[in-house]
RNA sequence: GGCGCAUUCGUCUAGUGGCCAAGGACAUCGCCCUCUCAAGGCGGAGACCACGGGUUCGAAUCCCGUAUGCGCCA
């Protein structure tokens, strides 16, 4: 019998999510991809309090960014839904099912408020005990659950006493086992009506059809539970298997403290999609003791489950810089001028005063030759740091317009020769100006770069810019004209004060 | 506290008993290219394979223990 692969991803729309969260959605989508199986998403809503407005887009907005399309669930439907889990407990499945495991004796009534938890939790602390509900409720006769009809109650599951250990076969890690000693009487349906993540996720997993549960490892410790729940359901449970967990640079688990970590940040922040699938592919596997840059064909093609690792990693985010940097590279140009363009108007609505000369439509596909192995994202603060002075009218002169290592004087002469120089040129591209301008330093007795520098600081306000002679093309001839007077008249009011 | 998982250069990793006095990548350092900055090329430094015991002719690789880290439970 041939089982077809049928994997789920199942978000809490809890917040955005995070890196580490989505590049469990990846593998499990590449999983399916692989395969040629079916990607699944489900929608776990059944904590109601933590529930955060707008964490539904934030969901779909990063799967779709990566290109992670689900074949099954919220939006695109399918023949298990609904992919909302509550919607699923509005009709009433998981209620019916707890009550029926009390029924066959599998889970029972109870009645235990927080505070006789707490109270309870206090007094195992005490007594250096492990903190664990201590199956009050599992003994209580008919005559006691009449006596509290009416009470708020959850459901609890029967956990075996004692017993042979549970085993679980992960696909990652091998057999883990667990003394069912040590497991407690887990809740199924809270008294608010909703059930756990237990229930509901074993009830989904089964009712979808899932083969394989691939999660993250924070969740196997909970797997003998499920696998419990299976048998008394009389299920045959899907195959595990959990990834290793992401972790931030102090090595505990990836969270908002560690600054970034939010898959719709790295968007905003001017990462591509395939540079960061790509990357969030490397932390927790690999092809071989290589590959680096590997496109998503290939990965779909390549990938298996015996190469995940068992070690968390950390998110080494100039690793990620670099891996951007080499995807920004590779971009076909017009595709890079458009998405310059978007980072530098993004840039100027947030900065009012950066108003930017007008600049004609295909102006930009003159600049991305210059910049695009200079560029590390597309973050709209670095873009604009790296191109402002080709899209603003004068730069801004931070730096002054005096090089290191000369005068204001002979920067000045230096700058006035320029201008004389540039004047009569017929043809304003980078050879006619390097032809021009190479002789220049040498009449100046100047070395070349001295002289390129002093130009370099008066056309872009930079020390450190594109190859000067195409920058002096593209910024155009009137703009560089008016930029060396600038500088001129700028040098002049320093020596007269 | 109980249970579980993990442990190879700063970081991501290759490695499944001999090919490993441990390979690749990022970062770092140096050199080359060069008008600056990048990109690129070349090279260096960087891991006693957490530690301690076994098993074996032979272990990063198998077994046991310890330590550390992390996770789950409340």
């Amino acid at each position: 019998m041939t089982t077809i692969v049928r994997v789920r991803y199942a978000p809490s729309p809890t917040g955005e999510p995070h890196v580490g969260n989505i590049r469990t959605a990846l593998f499990n989508w590449l999983y399916a991809r692989h395969t040629g199986g079916e990607f699944i998403l489900r929608i776990e809503d059944t904590d109601q309090q933590r529930i955060v407005e707008g964490a539904l887009e934030a969901i779909y907005d990063s799967l779709e960014w990566l290109g992670l399309d689900w074949d099954e669930g919220p939006r695109v439907g399918g023949p298990y839904g609904s992919y909302i889990q509550s919607e699923r407990k509005a009709t009433g499945i998981y209620k019916e099912q707890a009550d029926q495991l009390v029924r066959k004796g599998h889970a029972y009534y109870c009645y235990c408020t927080q505070e006789e938890l707490e109270q309870m939790r206090k007094e195992q602390q005490r007594r250096k005990e492990p903190p664990r509900y201590d199956r009050r409720c599992r003994t209580l006769t008919d005559a006691d659950h009449g006596a509290r009809k009416g009470k708020p109650k959850v459901v609890r599951f029967k956990t075996p006493e004692e017993g042979d250990p549970i085993t679980v076969h992960d696909i990652i890690r091998g057999d883990v086992a667990f003394d069912p000693a040590t497991l407690d009487d887990f809740v199924l349906m809270k008294s608010d009506g909703f059930p756990t993540y237990h229930l509901a996720s074993v009830m989904d997993d089964h009712a979808m059809q899932i083969s394989h549960v691939l999660r993250a490892e924070e969740w196997l410790p909970s797997t003998p539970r499920h696998l419990l729940l299976y048998q008394a359901l009389a299920w045959d449970p899907p195959l595990f298997g959990h990834m290793p967990m992401i972790l931030g640079p102090d090595r505990s688990k990836l969270s908002k403290r560690h600054g970034a970590t939010s898959t719709l940040e790295y968007r905003d922040g001017g990462f591509l999609p395939n540079a960061m699938f790509n990357f969030l592919t490397l932390l927790g596997w690999s092809l071989d003791d290589k590959t680096e840059i590997i496109s998503r064909e290939d990965l779909v093609r390549h990938f298996s489950l015996e190469r995940v690792g068992k070690s968390p990693a950390i998110f080494d985010h100039t690793k990620l810089e670099w891996m951007n940097g080499v995807y920004l590279r590779q971009l076909p140009q017009d595709m890079l001028a458009d998405k310059l363009a978007a980072a530098l108007d993004s840039y100027i609505q947030n900065h009012q005063g950066s108003a930017q000369v007008p600049r004609s439509p295909g102006y930009l596909s003159t600049v991305v030759p210059l910049v695009q192995e200079r560029l590390k994202t597309l973050n709209p603060q670095e873009v604009w740091d790296l191109c402002s002075f080709f899209v603003v009218e004068l730069p801004e002169y931070d730096e002054g317009v005096t090089p290191k290592g000369l005068s204001p004087e002979v920067t000045r002469t230096a700058l006035q020769a320029t201008l004389a120089a540039l004047q009569p040129l017929a043809l304003f591209d980078a050879p006619t100006l390097e032809a021009a301008l190479r002789p220049l330093a040498e009449r100046l007795h100047l070395k070349p770069g001295e002289l390129f520098g002093a130009i370099r600081l008066a056309i872009t306000g930079r020390t450190a810019a594109p190859p000067l002679f195409d920058t002096v093309a593209v910024v155009g001839r009137v703009r560089v004209m008016a930029r060396l007077a600038h500088a001129i008249a700028k040098l002049s009011d320093k020596k007269r004060s």
